[in-house]
DNA sequence: GCCGTTTTCGGCCCGACTGTTTTCAGTCG
């Protein structure tokens, strides 16, 4: 999937690298990061934007930056990126990624001590010799060191679901610091982004507390390392190898400061610019007047957005990705909200592979305040995860029958649901006569994972009890990369058939990018956690964050329904294709 | 390299921390 994106962004990614290591004007170099960043963030594939004639109007896309698109789409490569790898060192450049080496400290190993791989430059960190050149010092030589460790160990990113159970702890452990005013998530994870690269947490409180906050950041029992310690900011290394920023701003800058460490870096750059043009300044301390630096707000978020002419806009959609047109328009589309959610329709207990008794999945359920739940457990085929055959389906509905007597005059209600597995034929593994009984049918592909499965899931989509597509791409986070499959195709059938496609929480799957596909074809999605324990329910907090990043709005998002708007989405489709066959 | 209801040339977001400095360069976000 979109293979092509990625070796090019990562053609673009090089030639900046390498440019900076020749020392290049910055802002050629600034000019092929944006490219290599917007182009490995694109939803659709290079070669079809090409075909179409779309690329020149791509923001930070110009006639060089097309000339080389075509290039590799025609060659493979870019001239450009071959010529220049051959001058320079490629295996040391990898290095720039590591916290603390730049193309500065790498050129002057370079040049003053030869240094020409990624072990030359261990070397000369050990040994002293890199100590000894001006500028340099045995602090900044331990802190390298300090920064390749880190590197080593945090190569993979973190997945959002944990780098959110992380941030909350820290939260909650910086509460009990009580000069603190407010406190935030920031950067990439408040936005939601699929995978986090370190945390971000911003505290507001009066001046002459800030210090005592950073103390008791910095016995955080969590901790690792102190990897840098002051009155505005702070940055430690967990335990677990994780790092957690702590910045301090004064309640009048809580709203700037917010905006500002949110990011992401390209959404600040063009608010930044459009501030500007309309003789603004906007820094992490408010908002500013360019002449005469006159402070005119930055207390709230909404402030700084509304001085610079836009609506607010919702953190899990900064990414210059077109939101700040609408946003300067106010014609923003209306997410879903967290509140809005009213069940979650996939979950398994301990019937199938789940580890939790129905009772007290539908417990825990009903405490969090849904009004719905589908039970989806695993059917047969799938025996190593206790799959269940019709016999035992059928026992279950029982259960959920005694169940819902005790729980309907509570107003919360259990939907009789299974996974079925769509088996490699793309037939289903269990008989129509069955899944009729159901009140919500989930399907899923549990099996050939490296075919392309594009008919298997249009065949079962074609089922009219079929109510929900499963993990869709087959994509697991740190598992597997996902199956081969024409998305274009399986949301056309989707919104032809009226069968909603899954988000899943813990596996990011549908991608922001694929959701955000389904809202401009009007395909209905559903979030959900796919829970095997009690413990993951609450995470559909996450699920909706994923969906607002693929600017989901509550129309399409199933779980918006009330039971009545689940039952009738149920029936429309048995009725539409009992019609059509 | 990109971009333009001031500009097709001359700008390009901006501040904090660290270490090695005695006024600043490098790195980061």
């Amino acid at each position: 999937m979109l293979k092509k994106n990625k070796k090019l962004s990562e053609i673009f990614e090089k030639i900046a690298d390498i440019l900076e290591f020749l020392g290049d004007n910055p802002y050629r170099i600034g000019s092929y990061r944006r490219a290599a960043n917007l182009i490995s963030e694109l939803p659709e594939d290079i070669e079809e934007l090409h075909r179409e004639g779309k690329l020149s109007r791509l923001p930070g896309i110009g006639s060089s930056t097309v000339l080389k698109i075509e290039e590799f789409l025609n060659t493979g490569t870019v001239k450009k990126y071959e010529d220049l790898r051959r001058r320079v060192p490629e295996d040391l450049l990898e290095l720039m990624d590591v916290p603390g080496i730049g193309p500065k400290t790498l050129r002057i190993a370079y040049d003053k001590l030869g240094v020409r791989t990624k072990e030359d430059f261990l070397r000369v960190l050990k040994d002293g010799s890199l100590a000894k050149l001006p500028g340099f010092g045995p602090k900044k030589v331990e802190n390298i060191l300090k920064g390749i460790e880190l590197w080593q160990s945090a190569q993979e990113r973190i997945p959002l679901v944990e780098a959110y159970t992380m941030a909350q702890d820290v939260v909650e452990y910086m509460r009990k610091e009580k000069s603190i005013k407010d406190i935030s998530i920031a950067g990439s994870l408040r936005r939601m982004k699929e995978t986090i690269g370190d945390i971000d947490i911003l505290v507001t409180a009066d001046r002459k507390d800030w210090r005592k906050i950073h103390e008791h950041f910095a016995k955080y029992p969590e901790l690792n390392k102190v990897l840098a310690k002051g009155e505005t900011k702070s940055s430690i290394v967990l335990k677990n190898g994780r790092q957690v920023d702590l910045r301090t701003v004064e309640p009048k800058s809580w709203g700037s400061a917010l905006q500002y460490f949110t990011g992401s870096k390209e959404h600040n750059i063009r608010v930044r610019d459009i501030a500007k043009e309309k003789g603004l300044k906007v820094n992490e301390y408010g908002v500013f007047r360019a002449d005469n630096d006159e402070w005119l707000g930055g207390e709230k978020e909404e402030e700084v957005y509304r001085l610079v002419g836009m609506q607010w806009i919702p953190p899990e959609i900064r990414e210059n990705w077109g939101e700040i047109e609408l946003a300067l328009e106010g014609k923003l589309p209306r997410l879903v909200e967290y509140d809005e959610i009213k069940g979650d329709f996939h979950m398994h207990t301990s019937w199938s592979d789940g580890i939790n008794p129905v009772e007290e999945v539908v417990d825990t359920a009903y405490r969090m305040g849904h009004e719905y739940i589908v039970i989806g457990d695993h059917s047969q085929s799938a025996r190593v995860a206790n799959g269940l055959t019709p016999e035992r389906y059928e026992k279950q509905w029982k259960l959920i029958e005694k169940l819902n007597e005790i729980y309907n005059p509570k107003g919360f209600y259990i939907l009789k649901g299974c996974e079925v597995d769509i088996l490699p034929d793309g037939s289903l593994d269990l008989p129509d006569s069955l899944l009729e009984g159901f009140d919500f049918v989930v399907a899923s592909i549990h099996s050939r994972f490296n075919q392309d499965n594009t008919y298997r899931i249009l065949k079962a989509m074609e089922n009219p009890y079929v109510n929900l597509i499963g993990h869709p791409t087959g994509k697991a986070y740190g598992q597997r990369e996902g199956y081969p499959l024409d998305m274009d195709k399986v949301i056309e059938l989707a919104k032809e058939t009226g069968t909603a496609l899954e988000v899943n929480t813990f596996r990011v799957d549908l991608s922001p990018e694929n959701i955000r596909r389904c809202m401009e074809a009007g395909v209905t999605i559903a979030v959900v956690t796919d829970a095997h324990s009690v413990a993951h329910l609450p995470y559909i907090r996450i699920g909706v964050g994923i969906a607002r990043r693929g600017w989901a709005v509550p129309e399409l998002v199933l779980n918006t329904r009330n039971l009545e708007g689940v039952r009738e989405f149920v029936k429309e489709k048995r009725k539409k294709l009992a019609r059509s066959q």
